[in-house]
DNA sequence: CTGTTAGCGCTTTCAG
DNA sequence: CTGAAAGCGCTAACAG
């Protein structure tokens, strides 16, 4: 267990000069910093992250707090999140780690701010005016959101850009020759921007009612065949529901792929005949949001020092074509 | 921010007082500790996790190691423990945080290490002589694991009893009137325990093939009606098959709860006339497992301090009928 | 550009 | 039964 005297003894320099070459804080000569790095991995020098912590340092350290983690029917979603911000985390060099919380106690939030645990915070699964984002905000500590709550101040967040996953979903599908496109809604009015996007490319967007629910998506999947006999294709920004349709769709005879966050799906048979492509997935890509969120949250980290937020807005619609070799869930893909 | 020294102060102590108060490593006067107590919640005192960590104390906190946390089609299973060990821990008192790690890199182990960062680590996705537990033996930091491997020396572990779990699955359908019942297998032989256990229970025990991945799950629901046209019940102790099959059957027009880990269904269709009760559901009880364990880690932690390591062999059988009411996932139950 | 030093809050000897 | 004091490893003034 070698600590930075370990280094700065063999660098022949002191303790200091050893934390600031770590640090980057203060302009170090090139030959003194040479031999220090020498010297750290010669003794295999790692950093204690305790003591940076107490010391009032910046742990390199990102927490995701999350509350229900595995128990609502969208887990899968949340965990295609989750796998992309521990890629994109540790990709800047960062450490990770997921801190169950529970919704109605806060007492996970103090243990994190009071002992410097983390360098940075990600809230997912806020609520209205969720006491979190004050707790944080008051003590300024570095946090983003995934997805956005009105807390009466601004702060980072992260959301999809739906009008954007709109368009490329159905501009996609009219590609592969569908031309009756059904769309789940619940009660909310079909926007503007988005009979628009329909209208420019020439497709009868099919509202399709549903709970936002596992069920809901079920039960559409059940009926469907019925209820919307020229729908080809259907597209979804309903997690919860779309992840219930999937599911369910195999049984029917709706050859789907299962795939995290499916948005958009041609729902063809798969026969060989047919012009347009069978069993295509057109998915809103959860996985690459959260991961530029990973690394965005560690250029908070760094940049801010806790001083000031931005607001800072960044509009993810990847949206990737995993044709039908579609995985069981969000995975990494080379 | 309160510190020991507030405390200390406003209780009439010292310092180390108020630590071995907390701690209980030495006997403490009645009433000094009383007003020991009384001051600490009078300035709202709450350690600091770091500073404990760093003079070498046994933070109370219990690190999960998991590696591929939703990227198998066993998540949802992995999931149900996550949230079970979270619960159970808490209700310890302890802490508890998910680190997520690389199959292929051990940094992230050893700073939890180096940094004396947990009280203690339950291992899941343990592979064969996975080198985490090598480390954590060596390094006595009290630790176990969900599941077996051979590493060459003992160690704490928590496991299902298969056995158990087929004789109360089984007695519990028998019960409900089931007499011929399918069992998921793989390519291994059916044990002689299984069979004598349906040779008492006088059930007929139907072989069923499958692999242990999701589509092969789906594939048995897939070809239920016609493959097994008398079976009207079955039992899988294959987690991602059963996930496969369970997730496909509801299209299928077996009507099957979503349920984590389930390893029974009974899958007779909703008919009123029918003397076997509809629609329920015995289920391998992945939560409770995982509950008992987090509260056994803890154990672990605050007895051993990390010196001798003795072989615990925990068997849960514990199966639970949800009825018609079960949940997507295994969420806790009031 | 580099070194010295005083903490951060807690644990744990060593003294009483 | 209780107190005093020496660290744990690191950060960040303060001094060159």
């Amino acid at each position: 267990m070698a600590t930075r005297a370990d280094v700065a003894k063999l660098a022949g320099v002191s303790e200091s000069t050893v934390s600031y070459v770590l640090s980057g804080k203060r302009p170090i000569g090139d030959a003194t910093r040479r031999r220090v790095l020498d010297a750290i991995d010669q003794v295999g020098y790692k950093s204690n992250y305790a003591a940076t912590a107490l010391a009032g340092g910046k742990p390199r350290m990102v927490t995701m707090m999350i509350s229900n983690l595995f128990s609502t029917p969208s887990s899968r979603i949340v965990g295609a999140l989750v796998d992309g911000i521990v890629d994109g985390v540790r990709d800047s060099g960062f450490h990770s780690v997921i801190w169950p919380v529970t919704e109605d106690d806060d007492s996970d939030v103090d243990l994190l701010i009071k002992s410097n645990f983390s360098g940075g915070v990600i809230l997912m699964n806020v609520k209205e005016n969720d006491q979190r984002v004050h707790r944080l905000h008051q003590e300024k500590i570095p946090f983003v959101v995934l997805g956005r709550t009105d807390v009466g101040f601004s702060y980072n967040y992260v959301d999809r850009d739906f009008d954007e996953v709109y368009r490329i979903a159905l501009s996609h599908l009219k590609d592969q020759g569908h031309t009756s496109i059904g769309v789940m809604f619940t009660d909310n009015p079909v926007r503007d921007s988005l009979k628009k996007i329909a209208a420019q490319l020439k497709v009868n967007l099919v509202r399709i009612n549903t709970q936002d629910t596992f069920e809901g998506g079920a039960q559409i999947a059940k009926d469907f065949r019925k209820s919307f006999p020229h729908v080809t294709a259907i597209v979804s920004l309903l997690d919860a529901a779309a992840i219930g349709f999937t599911n369910a769709a195999e049984g029917y005879g709706l050859a789907i792929p299962r795939d995290v966050s499916i948005i958009a799906v041609n729902m063809l048979e798969n026969q060989a005949e047919n012009s347009i492509p069978p069993i295509t997935t057109v998915a809103f890509n959860a996985y690459e949001l959260a991961k530029s969120c990973g690394s965005m949250m560690v250029e908070i980290i760094e940049s801010d020092k806790g001083k000031k937020l931005h607001k800072t807005q960044l509009w993810v619609g990847d949206l990737i074509d995993r044709g039908s070799t579609a995985q069981y869930s969000g995975r990494k893909r080379s």
